[in-house]
DNA sequence: GTCTATAATTTGATAGAC
DNA sequence: GTCTATCAAATTATAGAC
């Protein structure tokens, strides 16, 4: 693997754990083997180095929803799916999602990073509405409304999970998500 | 107001908007208008400083919550009271909650601030699943997995109103809950 | 692409005077 | 309780050699 992208894979874990001001330069050129200069050749800055891995985050994230995309799909099995993709984040990574982590301390960062956060967000909410439009058959507005509420339940599972240390945690919340449909 | 006082509502502040890393004790100092050494004086390492803020933020939202209960209260008005308090928080203040943001950021805290932080969810879920329990008449069960519910979608609406800039998100999902009833 | 070297600033924290 | 003075360490970042 690329230097590069040991770098991205580092900051990103880094991120998850304790957000944008836990990491250093320093440790993570330490962890890759290498000098802090170095990253900064990569990585002029450290903003460039959050907006490059939480675009790549958005990208892998909605790339995976779309990989799962079925036309025969229910609109259950749509939903089941969507909250299989959250359930992964925790159980696998043991991690928050990098967004949403971004998304709580949004008020305190650079403008360009926020920004990047909140496209995480608009992109999910403008899957799940359609999901619920086409599948579901909602209005429009319903739609949306749904949607906010699926994505914001599942981040806040992932939070309430996380300090609890208590995985079934977002067990809970997926299965009430579930039977909401 | 006393100057502890002042140290505990600016660093407060400062965690509700960007996390436990992202103040110091200086900029602190500061915004008082004493020396850093002077709030070092009232809090020996920031790891107090944290733990005193976060004890009382937790202390005072349950002290809310008493004071609004009233042994008259339907399931529906005590809900929408504590929906309310969350609300508050988001609209008057306009910032995360203070144990929400420590909670993402948990894995990456001193153990005894995750611990503080942990307090504030376990408080939360019992006083909703004693609600539950005693005004919706559901099983220990059924009861907590529901209180969880609650409590994940409040904070993941904080987060997703937070990072789009937009209160009207928290009301869409605090309507939800309200028609789940 | 990676290194050494270094700059300028900030950080959490302490000693001791008043 | 607050101050001055100071510390050691860490931080983001750059210049220039290889």
């Amino acid at each position: 693997m690329s230097n590069l992208t040991k770098i991205q894979d580092i900051a990103e874990h880094k991120i998850r754990i304790g957000g944008f001001n836990s990491f250093s330069f320093r440790e993570i050129a330490d962890e890759v083997g290498i000098k802090s200069s170095s990253v900064h050749y990569h990585f002029p800055t450290k903003l460039d180095l959050g907006l490059a891995v939480a675009k790549r985050y958005t990208d892998r994230f909605i790339d995976e929803l779309k990989g799962h995309e079925d036309a025969s799909l229910s609109l259950q099995l749509c939903i089941e799916m969507y909250i299989r993709v959250f359930e992964t984040a925790l159980k696998r990574d043991r991690k928050m999602c990098l967004c949403g982590l971004l998304a709580a301390e949004s008020s305190n960062l650079p403008n360009a990073l926020k920004s990047e956060a909140r496209r995480f967000f608009q992109l999910n909410i403008e899957w799940l509405t359609n999901k619920f439009v086409e599948l579901g058959h909602l209005d429009e507005n319903s739609a949306k409304a749904k949607a906010i509420f699926y994505i914001s339940s599942l981040e806040g599972a992932l939070l309430t999970s996380q300090v609890n240390d208590d995985t079934t945690i977002f067990d809970a919340t997926a299965k009430q998500l579930k039977a909401l449909l």
